[in-house]
DNA sequence: TTAGTGTATATTGCAGCTATATAGTCAAGG
DNA sequence: CCTTGACTATATAGCTGCAATATACACTAA
């Protein structure tokens, strides 16, 4: 067939297989111009331009449907739109990514602090915080390592359902009030950090800027040994609490083998001269 | 089983379905604590945290094979390795979107300028250009359509080969020197724009900065007539033409029906005031 | 001769479930 | 104690999406 091109010429020339030019020409998506008495597939080479879009088209991640779809009835005003939903279509799925590096960043932030801190455990000190808004679920029940759990699932359930991941930290708020009491969790709670921008204000409330006596340690919330350890030292210091005890969760119980193991928290209570 | 979880109940807790418990069984991903006498699993409440955590890591992505290793043996160093590697992966797949793009966008370009210039059809005018590197295959036998599409063909491989698609568009460049011989076609190629910074230098030329007569028009490169017309033009101006022809492909035959349809092209011919 | 071509049908890859069939078990209400 | 309905078990097969690939067997061109 004199100026024809064959199956395998054709495959040839775009980089794909002779296979594939079957299967093309099986869904519609691309076939011979001609074929002879033998049932051989001749290509034009006038169809090259056609086969070199269509490979486009699919290099750039479009549906080989969508693809059939559009050649068919190719001009300008429909590859222009084609290609607008595609790139729209791009960018929902950049952005999906991204959102889920910020996820993995924000552990990984988590976990870089907690290596630096590791040689700071117990050891008290000032530090400035800005504000932050965290989601708070009050515990329903007395604190124990179950209350904890429910209410960090009733929190994710929360996030998710936002379509956001427990990504950025959870822990544990202490209303200030009780510290003077013998009901020290009254009013507790779980809360979780909001990952992103996309808050949800239902059982949103912040945690005012400002300076936090901090201290690291490993123990549960319900532990109250290290609160007290920290409390006496903001008293030492001549300090006064001004808001509710933030104690922060920085590696769960996942770190550890034994289900006797403890959290590694990140105790932080808002404190004024006074 | 006081205080343990059933499997409904811990799939109903992390949004997740029974099957997919059974399943995380069967592949030795998650186990409950205790199996009873009669089959049933159960669930312990310290066991929260782990499943959580295996649906964070799967959520942001990360192969159930992959996870299943990692909970294996977590601790604070596999889980930052973990996560920075799959960081690195996201950023791959987000550089490949953004790649992917680019490409679309640029033929969404190319098109806009089509939409624009419709009506300004056969009529010269003079552009400035900035320095465009492009691939250059020179023919190697005379200029025919078939010729154009091997050559643009050629281009296309080697782009594909540096992992480029032919996005930006491509053309003819015709020796200036041919344009008072009657070999005009001699020394001419297909050339190809790079569409990404990533250059392969073996093919590349540069097409200068400067001011070029240019003049959209519908009509193959090897159709003289267009061509003719600007070159008169630039005379009529009393300009020098300073460098090779440029006839750049904007709609290729795809966007016709019949095989005796042509381009839609942009000529362009560097000149000077002489 | 041997590389290339045809048809027809079935299978792959990926990953993570989901469905179906069949049977046993638990807990609350009567 | 009995029923009912919701729950649970195992085992095996299938599905989702998309784009090919593979296999088997026969014919054809240079």
């Amino acid at each position: 067939m004199e100026g024809y091109l064959t199956i395998g010429e054709m495959a040839e020339l775009h980089g794909i297989s002779r296979q594939t030019l079957l299967y093309y020409d099986k869904i519609d998506l691309f076939k011979p111009e001609y074929v002879g008495e033998n049932g051989y597939r001749y290509y034009s080479p006038y169809q090259i331009p056609f086969l070199r879009e269509i490979c486009f088209l699919k290099e750039v991640g479009i549906r080989l449907e969508d693809i059939r779809n559009h050649v068919q009835k190719r001009d300008l005003t429909n590859a222009i739109s084609l290609l607008r939903e595609h790139k729209a279509f791009v960018d929902r799925e950049i952005n999906k990514l991204i959102k889920t590096r910020q996820y993995i960043q924000q552990r990984l932030d988590i976990y870089t602090d907690v290596v630096h801190s590791k040689s700071e455990v117990n050891k008290p000190t000032i530090k400035y915080f800005p504000e932050r808004k965290v989601l708070f679920f009050p515990f329903d029940k007395p604190i124990s390592k179950q209350q904890l759990h429910l209410g960090v699932m009733k929190s994710w359930e929360l996030l998710f359902n936002h379509g956001m991941l427990p990504a950025k930290g959870w822990g544990t708020i202490i209303p200030s009030d009780n510290l003077s009491t013998d009901r020290l969790f009254s009013g507790a709670g779980v809360f979780v950090n909001i990952p992103l921008k996309n808050v949800c204000k239902d059982r949103t409330i912040v945690l005012p800027e400002g300076y936090y006596a901090c201290m690291y340690k490993y123990g549960m919330p319900y532990d109250e040994e290290h609160l007290y350890r920290l409390v006496r030292w903001i008293e030492t210091l001549g300090y006064k609490i001004v808001g509710d005890v933030v104690d922060e969760c920085l590696l769960d119980t996942t770190f550890y083998q034994s289900n006797s193991d403890v959290d590694f928290c990140y105790l932080q209570i808002p404190v004024e001269k006074s």
